[in-house]
DNA sequence: CATGAATGAGGGTTCATTCAT
DNA sequence: AATGAATGAACCCTCATTCAT
């Protein structure tokens, strides 16, 4: 008795409909990023997603409402886990190892998923898309602020609020060059430059 | 015979033709940039820039040999625009006088073009279009480096080419941020601290 | 279970599937073929096939890439069943009586298929098309001449190769006139005439 | 005093606007005829016979009330220079001298306007310009058959009708065969063949 | 007589979405 | 749960024809 007659008697779970159905949403979100990032949003089809993932179209339609909800799905998720590299043992606080480790992270992040950024800011300029992540994004911006701040004041930086604006400013500088070209950018240079300039470690 | 008279039976000269052409240019593309900075490149169809611009559907490829044509001739104006604003006086030399002009008009061709920007960074990223302005861009953006080097390096500053490089960075930061953020991103302040910081002015 | 819960359970089978798909096909194909060959195929709209096939537009690409494709789907389908005509038991060799049918065959698909003959000549004639399908024609063409000259051969005909040239041009003659003037053209009495005068019967 | 000064000065008389007309007729007859062949009647635009001919597509319009007419005048003349070929001394009869040239000048014309041809073809069996040329072609190919008849009745030929018939048929077949493969078909060894077998040639 | 800007209906094609099975 | 056939609105684009000049 081959273990697919066993799928096809065996009554699953609710559990077990819920983790193939979780794992069915992983596939298609992974799919669906890595064309839209490559082709962009408005050229690739939910034809070709479904290829790619290797399903139906119509069983797409039953993990997403629509083309652009799946969208959504994934820069959303995209965004909690940037979100997550900030102080992450939430306690609010950098400190100069966290801070390290966040600009360790956020290099290797650039370098890793290069292309996911891209869309990521395609989507950003995309203005229905925008809207609806726009505040998302402000709170992103503003959390990391306050804590380059508190950061900046706790080594005795003067303007510590400018020098985070700069500071966040030149970040997104960097991510926007670096996703642009990713290949004539000398990003290895910037960061070591950043870390002289900003971190202001006293080791 | 009055020239009235002459008018009514002789074609149009060919000048008159160019004046007409060169307007109609004109129209259409102001009208194309207004659309697709607020709604997008791809969800702004042929259509509704005809309608907006006043004129048929036909007539606009008349003058643009398709959506594309259009779109690169917008953004390969703009550039030429943006490149106007490096070096004026075109002796590839950047004076101070150069450097505090060159700050104040990108800034204020920020603020003014807001929305040209919105859709300069949206284009960037669609990979599809992408391609077409690549080179274009990273030309600018070289071109622009070597100005700063020169500059910071006659203004006797150490790593002349990374602080070029940070610089230009920011910039983008700068620019990237104010565009997406423009009722919240505090750009008067950037200005102030970037002059200071970078400037390097003797007086 | 019944069979019948279970089709409104389980979706179609890949066989239904492709029943479907051929019975599409074969729809589209014929409404296509009557309408290209009344109207001309540059005359006749995706748009008239598909409303005279009673399905959408959309659909139509479901089957055929482009409009192209579909002509060429069609004359190809032509060519294949006019070269079954040819030497029916494969065997390269024309007896009497592979010849007297292959005449009556020939001669009672132009008065049949009218209509799709005139399509075929049509295409034949039209430059973009004619290319793609050049290169079937010329074998097809080839394949018979060289049937006939081994007939003539085996018949003690002076000349084989001549004569087979000349009695397949006759045929293509035939088939012109016979297709450009159904009602006028004494298609009888050529077919007595050429039997009388090619077909070399010993009874 | 240059020509050119003179004809803007002097009035031009009724005779010279004819002669003008007539030749601007002939050049877009003729660039119209050699762009009709080259792409097909439906591919060729207005635009580029205007372009070819050195002239506005406004200008066409005022020597020809449509695409249609331009094509229809373009036909006909093709026709009228076809009948002429035929019985040169309009006397109905066709003398062996006649016949020979006859044979000659078709051979020599399909080898010279070898396009010309394809695109009469084409034409003829697009449905809606057919239905216009019909008649003239039936008439042609009558008369044709006609004078055919008389000669071979002339030379003692059984059945001279269908002799004729052949004959006419066969020709429809080479000129059909030789515009279509202009390269590979042997026509001067069917010309040969058909003098030595149909001309009964006394000498 | 001569121009080419301007029109607008219609062309082929794409694709997100629905739905019977 | 799963399929892909089917839809139809909207897309970009073409082009014969008109007309003010």
């Amino acid at each position: 008795m081959t273990e697919r007659s066993i799928k096809n008697i065996m009554p699953r779970s609710p559990e077990q409909f819920e983790i193939i159905r979780q794992e069915r949403k992983r596939l298609i979100m992974d799919t669906a990023l890595d064309l839209f990032a490559q082709e962009g949003y408005h050229s690739c089809s939910i034809n070709k997603i479904a290829s790619a993932a290797g399903i139906s179209k119509g069983l797409l339609y039953n993990y997403f409402d629509s083309k652009e909800a799946l969208l959504i799905a994934i820069i959303s998720e995209g965004f909690e886990e940037l979100i997550e590299q900030f102080d992450p043992n939430h306690d609010g606080v950098l400190s100069e190892d966290e801070m390290l480790n966040f600009l360790d992270q956020l290099f290797k992040i650039l370098e890793e998923n290069n292309q996911h950024w891209r869309l990521y800011y395609a989507v950003f300029f995309q203005p229905d898309v925008y809207e609806l992540i726009k505040e998302q994004f402000r709170e992103l911006f503003q959390q990391m602020i306050k804590l380059l701040t508190d950061y900046f004041t706790h080594h005795g930086v003067e303007e510590p609020e400018n020098e985070a604006l700069v500071f966040g400013t030149l970040l997104d500088g960097i991510a926007f060059n670096y996703v642009m070209y990713p290949e004539l950018y000398p990003i290895e240079t910037l960061k070591k430059y950043i870390i002289k300039k900003f971190a202001y470690l006293n080791k």
